[in-house]
This record gives structure tokens, sequence and C-alpha cells, in this order.
DNA sequence: CGTTTCACG
DNA sequence: GACGTACGTGAAACGA
């Protein structure tokens, strides 16, 4: 990898169009266009990452007429002239280029991709490798061994044999390809009806198209005729999609070195643009001072060694609208995390910390920690006292094991970025202060390091102790001022906030701090059987393969199966190895006895790897319970999600799984409680489309499943199969996902026209649904995101993007999102409801898990008959659709008699 | 640290 | 006429 020998050439104009699209349409605060400005840019400092070159151009097409529109003057006629609000880009772009050091060509007469093969060809005579970074297919001609083409927006590199996988042909026959089909977006003419498949049998049989035109006689039928009436167009057209390799240029490729940044002109020009991330960066390397544009705020940090200041600091928190507070501790493990120190902020640019229990050789004496709890605790317990803070769960459990019971939780940063944007960014403090400050803060590994050195905070100087804890309350409070106008504008936002995010925050603290008893005994017993099967079964698999493997490593699966035992190739994996996934596997071992192997080997090793070792040693020492952390912004959906460990992909699917299962038990005296919503994303489907049929279908308490397989299939609800329910039971399933015909058949292992008759059928006896679907879709292209029944939003920036892929993906989220996320408001809304009736009665009942659309309990044996009925009635109530909400309840000894 | 696979709803 | 194919997560193991 000699980075010296590399030549990257940049075909600005085709990104400049797609930049401009892709983006969502950003504007400056002064509502100039900024975001083809900003899409470049972000493609240019990838590439120089990517592939560090020594050479580098840019080249854009140069205003005015070309020789093609001389040869052929509808050449690219069908273009509509560009926007406005692209053209205003087009300068401060080319400026961004200059100041960045790169080399702008702009060469008048011909077009970029002349000018980039010119140049390419040169390089590669030269000695250069090249690789040319375009969204346009057309330059796939250039490709060489020496060439490469990617294309920056999606990462698709195509090399000589990436150019023959995707278009059926060499480089050197590209050009010949282009002529046949045409380009409609140049207005190049191809010949009628010739698509891809047509030309590449062609080329095949003809080599090229001179070939093609000596032979147009033998081609029958109307394409034959419309060959035979087009070839001179089919001339003129190979000529146009030819790229011109000899254009007279003044620089050559080793011109195009790339000179120092100008940080100065870039640092204007981000500033205006208000590019803040980039901006920060530019301000965090250089010793210049940082631009007006981003607001200075003075600061001043203390840190609190005496009573006396300590004193005065109580004061002014007492007296404070809103404090902004945050925690340092030992651990990111709320049941192991001790405190260091707190740290306050009730104005922004001044904040303090009180270091507590600092123990590095040298550290200076420090407050007592009980006397300055005892002294926060009326503080810190007082509901009437507002506070903010940055992820306050961990906070709060933290201070819980001090007995402090933190009330009075008003706002959190990290929520609110949730609200706001759930899929914007990640939500944690450093990014929140870059994207909504323009501040880079300090982070905590700048001070503590990293890997198996890092040290914990008791162990960090208060000299880069102080500053870094007592930012964190100053940022979070200037963040507080920055996000929340923002929420309080909207009012389904800040319902949404106020009424479930920020409530749950103690809830899930609570359940969290409860945890959950394992049987690790039982688990244990487990792990042996599983090994000893893991045993057996890799004899056998050492037997078919004829030699020992590692069982557990995709590439060496690859290598024996594909390679030493030469089995199909059914399926690639994105990177386009031969895939060994599941379903693979599956297809194979009808036939051959090594991949049954492997499959059972990787289940068995799962579980044991993942589950039956795992989870004993997530046994906390104090409680002997354990202890996950739900995460509250991080599921794009609304949906909580679980780790360390994960319980919400506990085994349940097939018997050895539920094994694992049958390890989460009742404490003595107590038994487990499992109540799950019943087909809820589906009755949020008839909510939303008030589809007749599906609302009668709930209303009576059919089996959803059996009655669409009666409507689709013509049926009545007693003749239906268990085959038709199955079938029906996908189709349903689709519907959430926003599936495709091709999806469906796969799951189903029909043919797609197969699948798309149940599609067509299902829309054609339940209209609402269709109406739902078009009408969600339409929404989410006019105003870019969606939203669940109870106004969380979901943005969709890719869902008018011109990359197909893309936009499919982001319609399927705009059709998923409001079922899954209104599922995740109700479940949500109805852990609050419990939480209340769980306080008021105190009965000893605890709640210890969230799964989605379950909870699960513990609870007193002597209550068990009467207590669920209460559950359900709390579950159904928490909200009012159209259709009645349904609860499962059952309970056991173990998580698996529960269900 | 990215890739692949697989556990859940 | 092709594109490339169902939504949302987290964790473990491998191999560079």
């Amino acid at each position: 990898m000699s980075a010296s020998e590399r030549l990257v050439l940049v075909d600005g104009s085709s990104y400049l169009y797609r930049a401009f699209h892709a983006m969502p349409s950003l504007t400056n605060s002064k509502g100039r266009p900024t975001g083809a400005a900003y899409g470049i840019v972000n493609m240019l400092r990838r590439l120089l990452q990517d592939y560090d070159p020594a050479y580098l151009g840019v080249v854009f097409d140069a205003p005015g007429k070309t020789f093609r529109d001389d040869m052929f003057p509808e050449y690219k006629a069908n273009r509509p002239s560009m926007p406005d609000e692209l053209r205003e880009q087009i300068e401060p772009i080319y400026e961004i280029v200059r100041a960045m050091g790169m080399p702008l060509l702009l060469v008048p007469g011909v077009e970029a991709d002349d000018v980039i093969g010119t140049l390419s060809e040169r390089a590669e005579a030269a000695g250069l490798d090249v690789i040319i970074s375009t969204g346009d297919k057309d330059m796939t001609q250039l490709v060489t061994d020496r060439v490469t083409v990617v294309n920056t927006m999606d990462g698709a590199v195509l090399d000589r044999d990436g150019v023959r996988d995707k278009f059926g042909v060499t480089p050197e026959r590209i050009i010949d390809y282009l002529a046949l089909i045409g380009d409609s977006v140049d207005n190049v003419p191809g010949i009628p009806k010739v698509g891809p498949k047509t030309a590449v049998k062609w080329l095949d049989a003809f080599d090229d198209v001179a070939g093609v035109i000596a032979n147009a006689e033998s081609i029958k039928g109307k394409v034959g005729e419309n060959l035979r009436a087009n070839i001179d167009q089919l001339r003129l057209s190979r000529e146009l999609v030819t790229i011109k390799c000899d254009v007279a240029l003044e620089q050559g490729p080793d011109e195009m070195g790339i000179a120092p940044v100008d940080n100065a002109r870039l640092r204007e020009l981000y500033t205006d643009l208000e590019f803040k991330t980039w901006l920060s960066e530019l301000t965090g390397r250089e010793d210049a001072p940082a631009p007006a544009s981003v607001e200075e705020i003075e600061t001043s940090y203390e840190t609190v060694l005496d009573w006396d200041a300590f004193e005065q600091w109580v004061e002014r928190l007492r007296s404070a609208a809103l404090v902004a507070f945050d925690t340092e501790t030992t651990s990111l493990d709320y049941m192991q995390a001790e405190l260091v120190g707190v740290s306050f902020c009730v104005e922004p640019g001044h904040a303090a910390y009180v270091p507590l229990t600092h123990d590095y050789p040298g550290a200076p004496d420090q407050l007592d920690r009980e006397r300055v709890l005892d002294t926060l605790r009326p503080l810190l317990e007082d509901d009437g006292l507002a506070k903010v803070g940055q992820h306050l769960k961990y906070d709060m459990s933290v201070l819980a094991r001090y007995g402090i019971a933190l009330q009075g939780i008003q706002h959190d940063t990290m929520l609110q970025s949730y609200v706001l944007d759930s899929a914007g960014n990640r939500h944690d403090m450093d990014s929140l202060a870059l994207k909504y400050l323009g501040v880079s803060t300090v982070h905590f590994e700048d001070i503590a390091g990293k890997g198996a050195r890092q040290l914990t905070f008791n162990q960090i100087p208060l000299e880069q102790a102080g500053p870094y804890a007592a930012e964190d309350a100053d940022i979070t409070l200037r963040l507080h001022r920055a996000l929340w106008p923002k929420i309080a504008a909207e009012a389904s936002l800040k319902h949404l906030y106020e009424t479930i995010e920020i409530p749950l925050t103690p809830v899930l603290s609570r359940i969290e701090r409860t945890g959950v008893h394992v049987d690790t005994r039982m688990l244990a017993q487990q792990s042996a059987e599983l090994a000893e099967r893991m045993l057996e079964i890799e004899q056998a698999a050492y037997a078919e393969a004829g030699h020992p493997f590692n069982l557990g490593s995709p590439k060496q699966i690859q290598a024996v199966l594909f390679d030493e035992l030469e089995l199909p190739v059914l399926a690639k994996t994105p990177k386009k190895q031969p895939s060994t996934a599941e379903s693979v596997l599956q297809e194979l071992a009808h036939d051959y006895a090594l991949p049954k192997l492997i499959l059972d080997h990787r289940s068995v090793s799962k579980l044991k790897s993942t589950y039956t070792d795992a989870l004993p040693a997530c046994v906390d020492p104090d409680t002997g319970r354990v202890h996950t952390s739900y995460r509250q912004a991080v599921a794009a959906t609304g949906r909580l999600s679980s780790s360390d460990p994960n319980l919400q992909n506990i085994p349940v699917r097939t018997h050895e799984g539920r094994r694992i299962r049958q390890a989460f038990v009742a404490p003595p005296e107590h038994v487990l409680l499992a109540a799950d919503y019943s087909q809820i994303e589906l009755r949020i489907m008839a909510h939303l489309s008030s589809d007749q049929g599906l609302l009668n279908a709930f209303e009576h308490g059919a089996d959803i499943h059996s009655a669409t397989a009666a409507e689709v299939f013509g049926l009545t609800p007693e003749t239906v199969g268990a085959d038709e329910r199955r079938r029906a039971k996908a189709i349903n399933f689709g519907l959430i996902y926003g599936m495709s015909a091709f999806g469906l058949g796969r799951q189903l292992g029909i043919d797609r026209a197969e699948a798309q008759g149940y599609v067509d059928l299902y829309f054609a006896r339940y209209p609402g649904v269709k109406a739902y679907m078009d009408g969600i879709r339409e929404r989410a292209h006019e105003q870019g995101y969606v939203e669940t029944v109870f106004g969380r939003r979901l943005y969709l920036p890719e869902i008018n993007s011109r990359n197909f892929q893309r936009r499919q993906y982001a319609e399927r989220t705009a059709i998923n999102a409001p079922m899954q996320g209104s599922a995740a408001d109700i479940i949500k809304r109805a852990m609050l409801g419990i939480d209340r009736w769980l306080d008021d009665t105190r009965l000893g009942i605890k709640v210890i898990m969230q799964v989605h659309d379950e909870l699960v309990f513990e609870v007193p044996e002597s209550l068990v008959d009467e207590v669920g009925p209460e559950i359900a009635r709390l579950m159904t109530g928490a909200a009012d659709l159209s259709v009645p909400l349904v609860v499962d309840v059952g309970t056991g000894r173990n998580w698996d008699e529960a269900h």
C-alpha cells in the first residue's frame, strides 16, 4: 500500500446533482442552501481518509458548449436547467476545494469525463494507480488493471472484475454496451427495446458494435428491425458515449499534488455555511481563535475543596430555578459504581466540581463524602427543585446506592435529543455538544487514557478532573437551553417528552436495580451438557471434512465447503464471499451431511457462549441477581433496548433454547408472571388504517391469522388449514415490515408472481390497509418524517434520495416505524401506570423485565390469582385505540412456565 | 475494529 | 426495464 503512487480523480459534476438531491434541503440560518456543498465536502474528506493520495484532481464541467453538442444537437437536451438553490452553491464549493489545497480543473469545450479520461490515461502511463470517484456508470469504460472506479456516495468499488460482475461485459466493451442501450439522462438514443440483457447477449455473440452491425441481418423479430433501422444512430451514439482521452491539458497528473490546507480561508467558508462539526475540528487543531459565529461563553470552573465554598454553592443550588448536575464514579456499571465527585451548574459558564474520593498519590484533602451527601440529600430528594442532566438514569441509580432517592428529574438532554431526532445521531454528550453548540468537549479518554490501562475517575488528578467534570454540568445546562425550546415549540413532542420519556427514567432505574434472579447452577449444568454436544458434533464434522478445522470460523467453513468439497454456492455475503448463513446451509443440508453438523454446532455454541456461560458471570456479587441496562435513546423507533446483558433476546423458539428461560426463576415464595400484548402491531395497523375488515376481525376476537387466511384464500374460518394460516401469518408480518412480493416469496418459498398474487388479494380484501400504506408513504415524502399514535417522530432523510435502494429502505421504515413505535409508546405508558399502581398498593410486586411487548413480574405466591387481571387491565388501558388491546397473562416458577 | 452470524420482538 | 429486496435491536467469535 504505497500511497505515493496514487492519483484520485473526482468527478465533481456527477456528484453535484446527486449530493443536491440526496441531502435533505439544508440551509444555514440565513436561508442559504448548503446541502450540495455539504455532500461534496463530506465526500472529499472521505476520499482523503480512505485513499490518502499523493495526487488528486477535482474536475467539474466548464460552462458552455462541448464538442458533443456539435455532434448531436439533442445531446443532454432534456436536462432541466440547474435549480437556483444548486447554482448558488457552486462557487462556494470551488472555493472550499481550493482552500483544501486540491487542484480544481474546469476545461471548456469538453466534459469533466474527458478531462478525467485524459488524466487517467496519462497517469497510468506514468506508472500511477488511479482511483476515479464518480457516480456515473459511463466512466467504467476507463477501468483497467490500474484504474478503478469508486462511487463515494454508496461505497461501491468497481475494478475490472467488478465491472464484469455488474454489467456482464468487460470495461473494453462498456462503450458498445452503452451505445446499444442508450442513456435517457443524457438523451443519447439506444436501440429501441434493447436493454442490458439484450446488449450483453449481442456482445457475447458478436463481440462489439461493429460485429453487431455486421450481423444485423441475422437478428430476428422486432428488435432486429429496430437495430437495422438505427444503424447510423448507433454509430453516432457510440461516439457520444466514448470518453475522449486525448484532451490538450495545461496540467499533467504530476502537477496534481495536494497543497497545504488554507485553514483561515476554510474557516471563513465553513463559518459562512455553518458547517459546525468541521469548523470545530479546525478550531480544535489550530491555535487561532474560534470564529465569532460560534457563541463564545466565558467559563469559570471551580474545584470545591473547602466547606465555605461548598456552602456557597449549596445556597446557589437551593435558590436556582434549574440545577444541572452530574456524578463522577469509578465504573459504568451502575451497580458497582462508587461515587467519586459531583458537579453542578446553574448558569452557563459557571460550574463547580466537588471532588470526594480521589485517592491518587498526592491527592489533596477533600470534603467528606458522607457529610456532603447528607447536605445535598434534601436538595436531591426535593421534587420541587428541578434538575437537568445527561442520562440521569445512571446518576439516579448510583445515588440510590448511597440511600438517596433522586427526585425532581425535570429534564434530560439525552432524552431531549432523542425526542427531537431519534435517528439523527448518537445522543451522548460529546456528540450533542458538537452538534448543537459547536463545542468540542474534553473526552473522557483524553484524561483517563484507554484500553487496559485506562484510569478510573478517582485516580485522575484534580487539575484535569475538575475542569472535565465541571464542563459536563455546564454543557448539560447549555444543551438544555439549546434543545428545550425546540421541544417546547411542538406540542406533540413536548407531550411525549413530559408524559412518557422523562417519567419513564425513574421507572427503568427501579426495574434495573431490582434485577432478575437466575439459577446459576442450572446454567452451569447446561453449559457442561452443551460442551459435550459440541465435542460430539466436532468429531463428526472432522470425519466428514477429512481433517480438523474451526467450526466457529465462517472463513474456514467456506474453504471446506466450497473449495474442498465443492458444494454449490447458493448465496454471497455483502462482501461477495460465499455465504454460510443459516438459510444456505439449511438448503445444502438436504443433500450433504456436513452443513447440518455446522448448523447444529452453531446453535449449540451460540446457546453456550451467549447464554449459559455469560449469564452466570453477570450475576451481581452483592444482590445475587442480574442487572441489565435498558437504553432509552438508542432505537430509532422509540423502543427500549437492553444490554449488559441483553435480556430481550433470551431464546424461546426451540426446546433447547427454552431451557435457558427455565433458569430465570422466582425467589422463594414468589412466582413469575408474564404479561404480553397479543398482536399489538397488527392492532395498531387496524387502528391507523381504520380498515373495516381488520377492525371487525379484532372486534370479534378472531384469530387474526386465520381470519386473514379466510379472506385471502376465500375460505370460511372453519375450513382454514394449518398451511393457509401459516401463509397468512407471513403476509401479516410482511405488511408490518413494508414487504415486497420478493421478500414474501422468499419467506414462503414460492415464486414472486405467486407472492404478488397474495399481496394483491390481501389489498383487495383490506382496501383500508392499502390506502393507509400509500398514504403514509406519501406523507413521508412530503413532510420528511412519520409519526406514532402518540406523536413520536422519525425523520427519514433518505426518503427522497435518488439512490433507489436507500429510498426503498426509507419507505419500508416509513411503514414499519409508526406501528413498531406506537407499540413502544403504549408499553411505556403501561409501565408508568403499573409503576404508579405498585407504588400506591405496596403489594411487594416487582417489575423485573420488559421485552418489547411483554412485561415480567415477580409476585408473592399469595397474590398470584388476584393480580393478573389488574395487570392486564392496566396494560390494555394504556391506549385508547379503535380496536381492543388484548393481554395474555401466565404464571409459573420460571419464565418458561409463565408463558 | 469490521464482518458475519444469530438470539429476540 | 433494471435496480435489490421485510422492520428494530445486542453479543460473540473470528481474523486482520
